[in-house]
DNA sequence: TAACAGTATGTAATAATATAACATTTATAA
DNA sequence: TTATAAATGTTATATTATTACATACTGTTA
């Protein structure tokens, strides 16, 4: 069970569109998306942003600089996350594996470092797109 | 053996900046150290960054907009890249080990997608900053 | 309740990262 | 040589993200 966070008002405008959307969003077509909402600024979107990252609602897809909704219901936090990205049509799912997970949360190697978070994203084409 | 590419000449200014530095540069940072050996504007910047990590002599660090000089000789392209990043230090490292890689580039789940590249990025403390 | 601390918001300005469009030049090869 | 691809030069602009500062809300505790 994810722990129950209660989300502001910004926060919940913003986490709400992201998640109704099912895909990723960039952070100024959400923006443009809440602006009859009453968020006019960047960095009102920027703050929430953060937020749900922080909380696990939401993650960062790095490579495209966009944020999907937590499609596991055990991220509290996006620390151990992986995705699957369609090179072609954009499509972005969480990977959702425990042998992965286990398997990198346990990686170490001899460098010393101890690592506490992983962020890993497949590239490739999704069904629809290859088959095409 | 890493196949010679015959870079051009900013192609190789550029490569020969971020291999010196020893870690991961911003492509502006590299814009203002060029300057002065005739490379003037971003886009030159942008386009050689693009070719070098097309042909894999660097990759870029996703999460932190950053380019880094690859230090395996096996990366022929930039598509099946890990990386240990410090929270603290921001010093980065391209992690080689095979047993890894082998486990990731043949990863498949029931999605139907065919993976064709990775990129996996660790973070943590390094050596140096776990023992402050 | 009053005082406080922590979190969230509003607003303006600006910094940092990246690409579009177009003209020209250089390298490679048929 | 002629054609083609790759690289360069230049200006302008688009996109992504943060700094700085003022104000308001929320929950806790004296
Ligand atoms: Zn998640
Ligand atoms: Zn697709
Ligand atoms: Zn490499
Ligand atoms: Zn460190």
């Amino acid at each position: 069970m994810q722990k129950e966070h209660n989300l502001s008002k910004n926060q919940k405008i913003i986490f709400d569109l992201i998640d109704k959307s099912g895909g990723p969003m960039k952070a100024y077509s959400i923006l443009f998306n809440v602006q009859k909402k009453g968020i006019k600024a960047p960095l009102q979107v920027y703050r929430a942003l953060d937020k749900l990252v922080e909380i696990g609602k939401i993650h960062k897809i790095e490579s495209r600089n966009a944020f999907i909704a937590c499609q596991n219901s055990s991220c509290q936090v996006s620390k151990a996350t992986a995705f699957s990205i369609c090179e072609n049509c954009e499509n972005v799912s969480e990977i959702s594996n425990l042998k992965l997970s286990k398997y990198l949360s346990n990686f170490s190697d001899n460098s010393g470092m101890k690592y506490s978070k992983y962020n890993l994203e497949f590239f490739g084409l999704c069904k629809k797109c290859k088959s095409k």
